[in-house]
DNA sequence: ACCTGCGGGCGTG
DNA sequence: CACGCCCGCAGGT
């Protein structure tokens, strides 16, 4: 004799020990019954157990067994041991509720884990035409509390109890949540393996140096200058790091006031002073590697922070990213006629192309591919902050063109053709590869160029263009001498204010200036400015506007390598500091000095320092 | 890194 | 005391 199945959920037991004829899906039990009711057969797993629901599985269904559900739940404590409880933590959905591309919503799993489930936060919505970010649409489907799910083994049995009815839709499940994990991870390698386009005549190029070492500065600190254009430390480079003493001194307590802040919040009191410990050492080594004479006070560090967003006073470290003006900008401006889109480009120079960094667009990846927003300027793909300081080639391709004919192939460290004095590295300094050409060398012959480039607009007033190859280009930025990004000037002050205004990233009117302006920069030319800074301050800016795009109750920040999240609510002048903190490389710096990679380990471990072949060259994941 | 279950502890009603 | 919730730990994948 076979018993009918009383439900469409229902397993016949294949041994059915006992003749009771309870009903496998009946509801005349609770999860607490001293007694629980034996089913001649078992329910089918119900991966989406919605309102009051019962259900007996067996020890040998193995969903059951691991608990599982399509919901998100969570281990909840109901100091029972016998009672296994969960509780819903709801789905993840884009802040703007965009619909993607297959006209579905975002739905995304929840992570389990609290810390995996803050960093998902505020990350840039999947869709990539889409500005939002992701946010938690919490469960309140059980008396306003989310919904549980009650599990208790008994007998060779499971018993399942769900309570409550879910108030929001069902997230991705666990098992498409991996797979699309995967090919995101496939996705990111294939396309850091790929590595650069190189346009310009490869076969003639000796193979790319790999150089994804600035200068070190010591054992926990590394400057953020892109390989080939970094400065630091170099005779003839001042830095502005080391000239802007005050500043940069606040602003680098700055950035570990804040990231011990976060330190402080997150770990119990006996770890985070052990923490603290060590970071204190790290910022130790980091005054003494930058010439820092001492550390700072907090309060000095909280004035100059709010300042900065409350007065605008950012316009001292940095220049928007759509108009740089240089000395000859009025005399360009004044001929253009008035194309609404255009703007300066980052090289000073009246454009109408349509990319200009513009801070009020929403950049994806796509954007940040500055290969194909200027593709005769830019050579390489930056994904990642981290990117910049792998890069394979100077930022500037015309430089390398120039230099092509010049790398060594095989000679570790060419001998500078300056004749200066040679200095040896210290052991901390060696290069790893033996085939790479040193950074002095593109420094000495960074600097050459800056110097030819000087000379000929100096004594050439023919359009002669010195370059030896630059036949098939006719960007009129070509004729003129190659300018570097590290040559790039101020904005006038008159025009910064115009641009920060209410401390937001609001643009400016696009129209060119009618009147003829004083272009008086407020700093002079011995100044120089990193080619990194426009992509720094970019990246700032984009965390920035994720931050703020969700609401400040909602609102919670992580940073990508150096800080942990910042949890609900975050006023504006906290998602600001996080944005800044998030970020190691500062945009007022030619030179930053960064917590590095080296440490990165430190924040988010208390086990201690991850090792540093592993965190050197890029953010941790 | 993340999932999972356990359990101490805290606040509230 | 029941309940919701936070946190850290430990073991596993
Ligand atoms: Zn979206
Ligand atoms: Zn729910």
């Amino acid at each position: 004799m076979s018993a009918i199945p009383s439900s469409r959920h229902s397993l016949k037991l294949s041994m059915p020990r006992y003749g009771s004829l309870q009903k496998a899906t009946g509801n005349s039990w609770d999860i607490n019954d001293g007694v629980l009711p034996v089913p001649v057969q078992v329910d089918i797993f119900e991966e989406w157990p919605d309102g009051h629901t019962h259900r007996i599985y067996t020890g040998t269904q193995e969903e059951a067994s691991r608990h599982a559900s399509g919901w998100a739940m969570r281990n909840t404590n109901n100091h029972n041991v016998n009672i296994l409880k969960k509780s819903c933590l709801g789905v993840l959905v884009c802040s703007e509720n965009c619909t993607l591309e297959n006209g579905k919503k975002v739905l995304l799993r929840p992570a389990i884990c609290d810390k995996a489930r803050r960093k998902q936060l505020g990350r840039p919505c999947p869709n990539v035409s889409c500005r939002g970010v992701l946010t938690l649409k919490a469960c309140h489907g059980h008396a306003g509390y989310p919904v549980t799910h009650f599990w208790r083994h008994s007998s060779g049995l499971i018993y399942f109890q769900g309570k409550g009815q879910h108030d929001h839709a069902k997230p991705q499940t666990k098992a498409s949540t991996d797979l699309q994990l995967r090919r995101t991870w496939l996705r990111v390698a294939r396309r850091r393996a790929s590595g650069t386009n190189w346009n310009v005549n490869r076969s003639s190029m000796p193979t790319p140096p790999k150089v994804p070492r600035p200068v070190h500065l010591g054992k926990d600190a590394v400057c953020s200058c892109p390989p080939f254009e970094c400065q630091c430390s170099k005779p003839g480079f001042p830095s502005t790091y080391t000239s802007r003493e005050p500043l940069n001194l606040v602003m680098e307590s700055f950035k570990m006031e804040k990231t011990m802040q976060h330190t402080k919040g997150i770990l119990g009191k006996a770890e985070s002073s052990a923490i603290l410990a060590s970071q204190s050492a790290v910022a130790n080594s980091i005054t003494v590697a930058s010439s820092l004479s001492s550390s700072l006070s907090s309060s000095a560090f909280l004035a100059e922070s709010n300042a900065r967003f409350e007065t605008n006073a950012y316009k001292d470290c940095m220049f928007p990213l759509n108009r740089c003006p240089t000395s000859e900008t009025t005399t360009v401006a004044k001929s253009s006629t008035s194309p609404t889109n255009s703007s300066y480009d980052v090289h000073g120079a009246w454009s109408t192309w349509p990319l200009s960094l513009n801070p009020d667009f929403h950049y994806d990846s796509t954007h940040l591919d500055w290969n194909k927003l200027m593709p005769d300027q830019y050579d390489f793909e930056i994904n990642e902050p981290g990117d910049i300081l792998s890069l394979d080639q100077p930022l500037d391709k015309n430089l390398v063109h120039n230099m092509a004919q010049k790398l060594p192939t095989a000679s570790p460290t060419p001998a500078s053709p300056k004749g200066e004095a040679e200095r040896t590295p210290p052991a901390s300094d060696v290069n790893p590869d033996p085939n790479l050409p040193s950074i002095d060398y593109f420094l000495a012959e960074q600097q050459k160029a800056k110097s030819d480039a000087a000379a000929n607009a100096s004594t050439e007033e023919n359009m002669i263009n010195q370059s030896p190859r630059t036949e098939s280009h006719h960007n009129p930025r070509s004729a003129s001498s190659p300018k570097t990004l590290t040559e790039l000037n101020p904005i006038p002050a008159s025009d910064m204010q115009h641009w920060l205004s209410k401390g937001s990233w609001t643009q400016p009117e696009t129209s060119p200036p009618s009147e003829v302006r004083t272009t008086t920069p407020t700093h002079t030319s011995s100044e120089a400015r990193s080619a990194f800074q426009p992509y720094s301050t970019l990246y700032l800016q984009t965390l920035y506007n994720q931050s703020r795009a969700v609401p400040p109750d909602q609102r919670c920040f992580h940073g990508s390598n150096l800080t942990e999240s910042c949890p609900p609510p975050m006023s504006d002048v906290e998602a600001y500091q996080c944005a800044i903190g998030a970020y190691p490389c500062l945009p007022n710096h030619s030179i930053n000095i960064t917590l590095t990679y080296n440490q990165g380990g430190n924040w988010q471990s208390p086990k201690g320092p991850v090792s540093p072949e592993k965190s050197l060259l890029g953010f941790a994941r």
